[in-house]
DNA sequence: AATCGCTGCTTTGTTGACAATAATCGGGGT
DNA sequence: ACCCCGATTATTGTCAACAAAGCAGCGATT
């Protein structure tokens, strides 16, 4: 038997996982210039594994970087947030159907429970957005996995949902809507439940499709500026 | 006017393209091992840019590391490329109907004038696929950057292509179908250039649609294995 | 007065050496 | 004979010093 995953953190996966955090949490200002060693201080860690950390960052889009000139966070605007909604719509609902065909019946009772943990939470702290917004990602990353789809679930959980939990600080997007997105979670587990991937694919995508829809909303009305 | 991309390439980079070529080629065996200072010699670098490098690849998934352990290059089976081009089913579609949208007539133009040269490519060498291939990367490479989402475009140019290109040549898999994909081609064109969105990625999704399910039964006839 | 060019400085890119860890090989025990 | 355990070795991860390139400030020239 192969040790799964040995807990070796090497340096250079610690500086990657402080940055993103940071890049994420809106701590390093987007399109701000950062030197080198102002990171290496922070973290107490040295030039090379974060030279590392900022090359992986930057493949993944999250950093940009000009050659000799320094390194500075993506810049983000309303418009690219949008078209990642957009992306998800695809992606996501491909992941629902793919995750009804595959997940196990155990995985879809998992998912069930966390709806109704989440539903308490809800409940609980009434209008509290924060909860919302962890079992939001809870849920959808669940269905990313079960979706046994390698690749789909590594751009999902990758790349996808880090450039949205940043473009979700940066533009402090309320996560919004949090009993009609509860409603329409139990409504695609129950397709999972039933088996029904085409089912579960469409609502998927008109979940997506109605959260892009209220952000494009929100501009609209000035609420949400680039 | 800031200079668009003034040509400065760092080992980091050129070290990048060389593993990438290198993989995607197949000149590096698929699940060996590969030793860093091996990479060295072979490609006249020093350990620090290959290892930028290597996180690079890594991030993107064509390298997998194990810490301590040394790096080798993922393993590919049949069934991921299946997936990947359920991935691309949808991404593209997506591309394709933004294209119709946001593409201007010259580059419309430019298309329809690319598919006629690929179409007298594919009379004067007849059966030769490798045209084909190279046609049809260009093709699907100008729909991705039409569609002017610029995500979109990463994921597409920068994970799955390269992806799929280091799948076509570890499966050796005829790019097959040369006439029936133009056909489709010019037909994806035409709705792009109606700025008809809905119809082109309906064609899109049919036009990859097919072609998985053209190496789906390579498989089962026994073309195709692992 | 404004622009162009030069010089000095800061920051990045690169290199080679050092330390830590896993794989290998050999020996001993069962 | 086989398995387990430990030292060795080779490879990876890390570090600090070196080289090169951009940027800013100053001065000279048009």
């Amino acid at each position: 038997m192969k040790e799964n995953s040995p807990p070796v953190y090497t340096r250079a996966d610690e500086a990657f996982d402080c940055l993103q955090t940071a890049i994420v949490k809106g701590e390093l200002a987007s399109g701000e210039k950062i030197g080198e060693l102002e990171l290496c201080t922070r973290f107490n860690l040295t030039r090379g594994p974060l030279r590392e950390a900022i090359g992986r960052l930057e493949s993944r889009g999250l950093l940009v970087r000009r050659p000799h000139a320094g390194v500075k966070v993506v810049a983000v605007s309303a418009t690219e947030l949008l078209e990642l909604y957009l992306i998800r719509e695809n992606m996501e609902g491909l992941a629902a159907r793919q995750a009804a065909e595959r997940m196990t019946d155990s995985e879809i009772a998992d998912l069930q429970a966390t709806l109704d943990a989440h539903e308490q939470m809800i409940d609980e702290a009434q209008g509290q957005a924060y909860y919302q917004a962890e079992g939001d990602y809870d849920f959808h990353h669940r269905i990313a996995t079960g979706s046994r789809n390698t690749k789909l679930a590594q751009m999902l959980l990758g790349d996808l949902y880090y450039m949205v939990r940043m473009y979700r600080y940066r533009l402090s997007t309320s996560a919004g809507r949090p009993h009609r997105a509860l409603g329409e979670h139990r409504r695609i587990v129950e397709a999972i439940a039933q088996r029904d991937g085409e089912l579960a694919e469409f609502l998927m995508k008109r979940h997506i499709n109605a959260a892009r829809r209220n952000i494009e909303k929100q501009i609209q009305d000035g609420v949400l500026t680039i």
